[in-house]
DNA sequence: GCATGTCGCTGTATCCTCAA
DNA sequence: TTGAGGATACAGCGACATGC
């Protein structure tokens, strides 16, 4: 952890063994001073998971960034730390070897006193970076509601921290017997049509029955069967016979694999992404978090 | 009227099927 | 085995429904 403070100019630089030593933070977090982060969710995941009380006042520059760029952010335009300050005109701030150190970073274990100098001064550049950051933002960020957006990642930090509790049995046994579930489904809905190679289904067996049939099939401009949930929608309402086949193809896609991250405590826990939409709601992964799953 | 949840549409990335 | 074409997965977002 590297924290810089503003009034005295001290720079403040520990490792983690360092840090797990500490009962409250080693710098100034009350009444009387402002604890300034970007994308501050992880730096208060940090706090909880060192037992530290929060900050009483939290600005995170990742949120009034969000606020000022909404509705002027171009498609697929990141709002990373890199690419925040590199709109903001601040690019001789951008520490040069972000990817590999990010890289360093996230391989954890055991690290030398070199390597772990160098995260250190990895993490001091993304600090330093955030003094220019405040100064140019400063003019646009209204007290109160930004504290208050500080009071809500707090809040957002904790329920990053806290997850969600899963029923671990259930969801092993799920996991395990995803695909036997899967296969005894389509045995079951394709044993008079076999349509289906295992879970692939084959176009030719399909053409082939509905020339048996005698049924019309929409095609495509290249002329091969147009197989898509609105041709499928379109013909179970002439050929109800098809009904189940479409069913299971909308069953087949909604059951996906499961890949949940879960902590040794069988908690779901992924990032929320807090004021990620435009309408400054969160937006967690729908794949990572159980609450995004299909119902 | 407001907050929240659900549904469906759109664009992009990735995966799957099939023919060469 | 590989590349092309098409389908699907996913993220992002707004419209609409519902409950208070």
């Amino acid at each position: 952890m590297v924290a810089h403070e503003l009034r005295t100019g001290r720079t403040l630089r520990c490792f983690s063994k360092e840090l797990a030593g500490h009962r409250v933070p080693p710098f100034n977090c009350g009444g009387n001073s402002l604890v300034v982060a970007y994308f501050a969710s992880a730096e208060m995941g940090c706090f909880l998971s060192l037992g530290w009380p929060f900050p009483v006042h939290l600005l995170d520059l990742y949120v009034e960034y969000r606020r000022m760029r909404n509705g002027t952010l171009g498609p697929g335009e990141s709002t990373s730390l890199v690419a925040a300050l590199a709109w903001l005109g601040l690019q001789r701030f951008i520490p040069a070897q972000k990817d590999e150190m990010r890289e360093l970073s996230l391989r954890g274990g055991f690290y030398t006193v070199e390597e772990q100098e160098q995260l250190l001064d990895y993490c001091q550049a993304d600090v330093m970076a955030l003094k220019p950051f405040l100064k140019k933002l400063l003019p646009d960020i209204s007290g109160g509601p930004a504290l208050l957006d500080g009071n809500y990642i707090k809040a957002v930090a904790l329920m990053e921290h806290t997850g969600v509790p899963l029923d671990t049995n259930l969801y092993g046994l799920l996991k395990r017997h995803w695909k036997t579930m899967k296969l005894k489904l389509v045995k079951r809905v394709d044993k008079e049509t076999g349509f289906y190679d295992g879970f692939s289904f084959r176009r030719e067996r399909f053409s082939q029955w509905l020339t048996q049939e005698n049924i019309s099939w929409p095609l495509l401009p290249s002329g091969t069967l147009q197989l898509d949930k609105e041709a499928w929608k379109r013909m179970t309402k002439l050929y109800p016979q098809l009904t189940q086949h479409a069913q299971l193809r909308e069953t087949l896609s909604a059951l996906k694999e499961l890949k949940l991250p879960m902590g040794s405590d069988g908690r779901n826990r992924c990032l929320l992404s807090p004021f990620k939409s435009k309408t400054g709601r969160n937006q967690p992964s729908t794949t990572r978090f159980i609450f995004g799953l299909p119902a």
